[in-house]
DNA sequence: ATGAAAGCGCTAACAA
DNA sequence: TTGTTAGCGCTTTCAT
């Protein structure tokens, strides 16, 4: 194992001294350098293959050129885009990424916050925890730069980036109305996940839009945002209200839970009854019957995140918007169409 | 934004030297302290709300606590169960990972290669990277420690973790074979990712063990591991040969394709043709006929990989095995059948 | 235009 | 059992 090159190295074989090489070796310093001297400084660097150390640099700048990303799990779908957008924007600035999985458990939530500041990143994107988290507003209010992502904190100046929930949910709903759907139910997902909240508002919200009175509205509320609690909770609708036409769920895992309730029922998609999801995952085109759902910029939002705390990072009196809404698409496919003619 | 509180600030706090507070603070240092003094220091970092700084750390000890992941590409289902995996024994001991995506172009690889090692990464765990790529050799051979998954690295000693693609091929060769196939052709992967050379070196074996003549074995190689790739594969095999009865192919997406070109054909599956696929990916249970395929185990791969790598990067004359070949399990659902009465 | 010196926060000999 | 000293590799005043 040959030892690294150091500035030291560099300013033995040149003969200069070390804070010349530093100088010499950063564009934004070498300017009050002779010419020549920046040269071999520059030739003897790259003969001796002198690569920066990024520790003693960090100790020295007290930064680190590192940004901690906290997302619930990498295994979902929905993460992956997001990841990819912040490298995107991130690498090219010489950033890199520590990536952390909070599986949705505050207490992995606040220990991975603070191993991460403790490894003193830069920066934090924080995407869709949980509602309640002090932790992470704690870290803002000390001066640390975060944006979050797919939720929105309370009464703090944190910017957020959320797609819009409400115009999805709206749109789906408008849909399925306009074929003349009266019994449209929601599978809920869970109420402590902003995305949860925020769809079944909206439900809410759009319903009454609709003209339905709070009575009718059949919700089923899932504890996870899964296929099993889609399938229990389509159930659970099915039984409390029979003639139900159509099933919004707040995301495609519960509605493909809702298709198979419906086939284990004895009910066809769309012929019984409609169902749409929410998030159009990779691949939920393939699965029968293409269900209509509702598509998200996730590559995109994590664009916008990091763009925002890079700025936040990088200068003192940055201002970044504090909400920013990404607009959503409706895509229709095949689970929706019109009710069957209602039964006496 | 207050101030990080320092061994310095405890050292004042409680009137003793800085180098006995470093000791206080750690367990395995400790011993020789007495013990009301380590309790008032303790007590004293507990009060100031001290946390160690790991950029200090790293720059005295040369240890990162950080280890590099490479992988192609997070949004590929096939990595984040890797990911979790390796992440399962690392952080336990203190890692954190930096994730790469090198999206499998060599530049890309060696570049982020060079700033993972700029870093000070302790450890790097690369993941079904191209085949030919020096850069790691080097790296490995610089005193890093390296292991790879998904790829083998020839004459090096790098340690590596695969999947028994052989058995899973040749598990579903014979699997295909038991229903009669005869003409079995196979959708091959990129030739320069070892999963497409591996699983088609195991595809020509496995034909060759059930009597089938080399002229007789149509083979199409795809340039990707996608659906576009696998339904011109497909097309063109149907083009060579229209009675071939089953398609083995190298991964599941290009079975997806595959299928598609099979229905644009006006063939059925597996009715008309059977078809195979490789990984098992997530939801691939819902998409009809319901592929089978082989299922390979991903987030045991990257505990392994982070076991032997934990050991490589802990202790110095740590030995661990160069080759690792996990078990694999073939999945059957509805895309293998009987081939039809063949035609005169 | 360059050099000298200090110091980021920590650990690790070596002393005492 | 504790203190002293040095230094990891770098940047950044302050001199010259």
């Amino acid at each position: 194992m040959n030892k690294r090159v150091t500035l030291k190295d560099i300013a033995k074989a040149t003969g200069v001294h070390v804070s010349t090489v530093s100088r010499a070796l950063d564009p934004k310093r070498n300017a009050a350098l002779s010419d020549d001297v920046v040269d071999k400084i520059r030739g003897a660097a790259d003969q001796l293959g002198y690569r920066p150390n990024r520790v003693a640099y960090s100790l020295r700048t007290n930064r680190t050129l590192t940004i901690g990303v906290m997302i619930p799990d990498i295994t979902n779908t929905l993460f992956p885009p997001i990841v990819r957008g912040i490298e995107s924007v991130m690498e090219p600035e010489g950033y890199a990424s520590i990536l952390v999985n909070t599986d949705g458990q505050q207490g992995r939530e606040v220990a991975l916050l603070a191993t991460l500041r403790d490894r003193g990143v830069d920066g934090i994107v924080h995407t869709a925890a949980l509602r309640d988290d002090p932790s992470i507003i704690e870290a803002a209010n000390a001066g640390l730069p975060v944006v979050t992502l797919n939720r929105k904190i309370e009464g703090s100046p944190i910017p957020y980036i959320v797609n819009d929930d409400r115009a999805g949910i709206a749109m789906t709903f408008a849909h399925l109305a306009g074929f003349g759907h009266k019994r449209i139910a929601h599978v809920a997902g869970p109420s402590d996940l902003s995305t949860g909240q925020l769809r079944r508002e909206a439900f809410e919200r759009a319903a009454q839009d609709h003209g339905m009175r709070a009575d009718e509205m059949i919700i089923a509320e899932a504890s996870r945002f899964d296929e099993d609690e889609g399938y229990l909770c389509a159930l659970d609708i099915l039984d409390r209200d029979a003639r139900t036409t159509a099933l919004l769920c707040a995301n495609d895992r519960l509605a493909l839970g809702a298709l198979r309730a419906l086939s284990d029922r004895g009910l066809a998609c769309p012929k019984d009854v409609s169902v749409s999801g929410f998030n159009d995952m990779p691949f939920l085109d393939m699965i029968p019957p293409g269900l209509t759902t509702v598509r998200i910029r996730q590559f995109e939002a994590g664009q916008v995140a990091a763009n925002y705390l890079l700025k936040l990072m990088q200068e003192d009196d940055a201002s970044v918007p504090l909400e920013t809404i990404l607009p959503v698409e409706l895509i229709t496919r095949h689970s929706v169409t019109a009710p069957r003619a209602e039964s006496p």
